[in-house]
DNA sequence: CATGGGATTGACT
DNA sequence: GTCAATCCCATGC
């Protein structure tokens, strides 16, 4: 991945890593959803503007920037558009590909499809710590590499952000349709018979 | 310096 | 469906 593919509108590089491969220690997986945020909408840690908090959101793109949820669980995402601008893409859910294994001790359960299918869990499966916070994504210790083959043409859904109540109506949430290692469905059972009667 | 609210998860009814 | 765990940090006094 090239430091240009980062510095784009937001929204597009958060469609764009759906398929791309997030690797750390000896474990890797493929993203199959992200979300947009951006400084300029209240959900965005950067809408407060620049704090301590905040700092690497507004910095280079390309950098990963990491915070605790709930004083439990590290959220990893990726810092996009210019220096100065703060945007960044959450990565919420992997299908798993390399160190399962791995990914099942440092977890403790078993189902592949509990493995990395939320923001927490991922991080704790690929032994993402808040340490890395500011770290580079093209030469650190996370790395995020182009789409494998079998992924070039994914399709991907827009839909609404989970778990927010600030600017809860953006589509900002792009996941690949269909996949089983999905935080949640891209879709709630009612929207999912306005899409059938809709064709 | 005290307070309150999460971009979540897992256990339980 | 409900709810608690637990910590960082932004905010307000």
């Amino acid at each position: 991945m090239k430091r240009a593919f980062y510095e784009r509108p937001v929204l597009d590089v958060a469609r764009d890593l759906v398929g791309c491969v997030v690797s750390h220690a000896g474990s890797s997986g493929v993203i199959v959803e992200t979300e947009a945020y951006h400084q300029t909408e209240p959900a965005c840690h950067a809408y407060v503007g620049v704090t301590a908090r905040t700092r690497v959101i507004f910095g280079p793109p390309g950098v990963a920037y990491l915070y605790r949820s709930y004083g439990i669980h590290a959220c990893l995402n990726a810092v996009c558009e210019p220096d100065g601008v703060g945007a960044a893409v959450l990565i919420r859910a992997l299908e798993p590909v390399e160190g399962i294994e791995l990914m099942r001790e440092r977890r403790g359960v078993e189902r592949l499809e509990d493995l990395c299918s939320g923001p927490g869990k991922l991080t704790q499966a690929l032994d993402i710590g808040l340490e890395l916070n500011g770290s580079d994504l093209l030469r650190g210790a996370i790395m995020i590499d182009n789409r494998p083959r079998a992924w070039r043409d994914v399709d991907v859904l827009a839909s609404r952000r989970i778990g927010i109540t600030k600017a809860a109506e953006l589509p900002w949430r792009f996941s690949a349709l269909g996949n089983r290692f999905l935080s949640r469905p891209a879709l709630s059972r009612s929207e999912r018979v306005e899409q059938a009667l809709a064709g």
